[in-house]
DNA sequence: CGCGTAGTTGAAGGACTTCAACACGTGTGG
DNA sequence: CCACACGTGTTGAAGTCCTTCAACTACGCG
């Protein structure tokens, strides 16, 4: 039993986050909370990793949103994916000790950073978390074949439809109950470099999308319309909702 | 010691790439090769896992190549990703029950049965090898986001380019030694399936290459002429290369 | 030899891009 | 306090890349 679980203290948000999953002992959550080595706070816009630049952290988000993007010779930029409270991020600097992305904050966020090592003893003294980490990072593979799939195969409503589909869900699970209106702090320009489209197109797509009566907006705020028709449109599925956790041994006595 | 490693018999392929990446112990290997549970051989077509189907086991390819893909309502298919010899693959069977993807036997393929429990196990007993897993789960998210880059923001000669530097790049390692001619037992409709590409337009693709002096084929062989050029053209990286294994803790005694 | 699959080519059309201009809001310095 | 710059959003017109449709060729296999 570590301070932070006697007086109660609030646990990391990677503890949260695989504590949905599956329920951990309090060793567990001990040893997860323990990877952390100091939080970092990051205003809205601000870069945590660079690409192509030495790293040997990772980081869990512990509040807001970033995402990682990647920079192309030609000048292009593609942003892969949005990392939200409870992620654990900067994975490439497992496998190398070059960053392979840029991790840019897109709300103002807090992360905690974690040493590389302190992950190797949390897979060496935790029997079942590093298993449910590698179940997450299959899950995160998946998600991520879903939004390959969206841009080599769909139009840009479909996409559009899909990315804000996707985002929703995700920032429903930090807002907690029923939201169907969210404050989108991305630029045009940042959505087309996810989508694969110029922000010129992105802007027409968002005023069909209006013309149809699938989305409203006012400023930043916007309202999905009809979320189901729009699942079904699109085929959406949240793949983060559930991870099986059954093959898992049990945990360390 | 099993008895396999007092013979000599053949190891796993995933332990053959594992121990790419690390100095594996024997008892590791032994561990990783007690995972799989019978062969199975499969006709180059073959399909091993369908989309939405039920699912309780991974597989490690011990032979040939596959891929695997989604179907998208509208009819359409997306190539996600190709896997080859020593590739543990169905991972999306750790996260749920249901196959994500559909898997294709795209040659003549041995691929090895394991029992989710049974990773769970190895996740156990073995301190680093849950690690190492890990680690090589990101190098393969890092790829698909270079696939995802590809196709969002790159023409077709440099999608087609980067595709058959990733094949050559991968073929090689079980091939062994520098080879610049591969045989492409693809479609050029699976191509265009995973470039985002109809197929008539991977035709037209390959001809502007070949005009352009880039490649050259004769029938389903391929030859990439200047292959430094290409890469420098494209951007390529290869992720596989090398994985970072410093931060793993010691094996077990 | 004939049939099916894969590859090839042309012509027309469409989705998205590019370029260019303007509108709008916000913050900052004169 | 207004002028101005700047980032973001919006719109039009022209152009390009890729698709669609359709036909035809080449190849392998019964």
């Amino acid at each position: 039993m570590t301070l932070a679980s006697l007086v109660g203290a609030r646990r990391s948000a990677l503890a949260q986050r695989l504590s949905h999953y599956l329920r951990l002992t309090s060793d567990e959550m001990d040893a997860i909370d323990a990877l952390e080595h100091g939080d970092r706070r990051l205003p809205a816009g601000a870069t945590l990793i660079d690409q192509d630049g030495p790293v040997d952290m990772l980081y869990v988000v512990q509040h807001g949103w970033l995402h990682s993007s990647l920079r192309l010779p030609s000048g292009g930029r593609q942003i892969l994916r949005f990392h939200y409270a409870g992620d654990l991020i900067g994975t490439s600097s497992i496998a190398w000790s070059q960053a392979a992305a840029t991790l840019t904050a897109v709300s103002d966020c807090i992360v905690s950073a974690v040493p590389k090592p302190a992950l190797g003893e949390l897979f060496a003294t935790q029997r079942r978390v590093g298993g449910l980490l590698f179940a997450v990072s299959a899950a995160e593979n998946v998600a991520m074949a879903d939004r390959l799939t969206s841009i080599g195969r769909m139009d840009s409503i479909q996409r559009l439809a899909t990315l804000l589909l996707d985002i929703t869900a995700r920032l429903r699970v930090t807002a907690g109950g029923v939201v169907d209106t969210i404050e989108l702090p991305l630029t045009q320009a940042d959505l087309g470099d996810a989508l694969g489209l110029t922000k010129v197109h992105v802007n027409r797509t968002f005023r069909e999308m209006e013309a149809r009566g699938m989305i409203a907006r006012h400023g930043r705020r916007l309202t999905i319309l009809h979320e189901a028709e729009l699942k079904a449109f699109t085929g959406f599925v949240d793949r983060y909702e559930t991870v099986a956790t059954e093959w898992l041994p049990a945990a360390a006595a």
